[in-house]
DNA sequence: GACCAGGCACATC
DNA sequence: GATGTGCATGGT
């Protein structure tokens, strides 16, 4: 069985244990992409009483971001760790809603995704992750979303190098499957979802539902 | 008390 | 290009 085989053969054993995700679990898009900056190295229970503490204080529109002081802005999201650090992104990102898409989100649907991929990985403190995040959860774009779990879970499954890049893996998907937001939604948020459980650092992979093929070439076969 | 969590930028070699 | 480090809170 080839990658793109496997690829395929995850998703659907990974659909069929868990069932559909329905991620991202936010209201509207700019939520959506405050999420994905909040969650960057953090667990999303923390990151839900940051979001809540935005909401009870009535924060989470471009226009309030984008006029609240960093400070204040900061003791709001400090649940969710790196506040400071995360408060200057957050307005980054702001700053550059406003710049260049008049303080929309929709004004970015539409936008060619590739050129909107580069346009976010320019404001500082978005990497790949949370502007693919950004591409698939918040405008519903065909990317997908490559993270730790996706890594390890490749990794031991020895589809993919230790050390493969971010867009060797995120080609992998995107070659591997039809290029359907909906999709590729599912199978990321499935991916955590089956990583929490059974690929923790620490945690072997004891109850994957992936099971190993017999046959594989390990690495080579990548 | 150690380890981990839906990363990223920056310095250094 | 690879590797190391700071950023920080809260759950297990």
């Amino acid at each position: 069985m080839n990658s793109t085989e496997r690829i395929r053969k995850f998703y659907s054993a990974l659909h069929r244990e868990y069932g559909p995700q329905n991620w991202w679990p936010a209201e509207t898009r700019l939520e959506c992409a405050a999420g994905a900056i909040l969650t960057q190295n953090t667990s999303w229970r923390n990151v839900e009483k940051a979001i809540d503490a935005l909401r009870d204080a009535s924060m989470l529109s471009a226009e309030k971001l984008k006029t609240v002081p960093n400070e204040h802005l900061a003791s709001l999201i400090r649940p969710c760790g790196y506040h400071n650090l995360k408060a200057a992104r957050l307005k980054n990102f702001i700053e550059f809603l406003f710049r260049d898409y008049e303080g929309e989100m929709e004004n970015m649907l539409g936008e060619d995704t590739e050129t909107l991929r580069e346009n976010l990985l320019s404001v500082n403190g978005i990497g790949e992750e949370t502007a693919d995040s950004i591409l698939l959860y918040a405008l519903g774009k065909p990317v997908f979303v490559v993270d730790n779990y996706t890594r390890r879970i490749l990794c031991r499954h020895r589809m993919i190098p230790e050390g493969a890049s971010y867009s060797s893996v995120r080609r992998l998907f995107i070659e591997s499957l039809a290029p359907d937001a909906e999709v590729f939604g599912e199978y990321h948020a499935l991916i955590v979802k089956t990583g929490k459980l059974h690929c923790r650092k620490t945690a072997s992979c004891e109850g994957c539902p992936l099971e190993h093929d017999p046959h594989d070439r390990g690495i080579n076969s990548f």
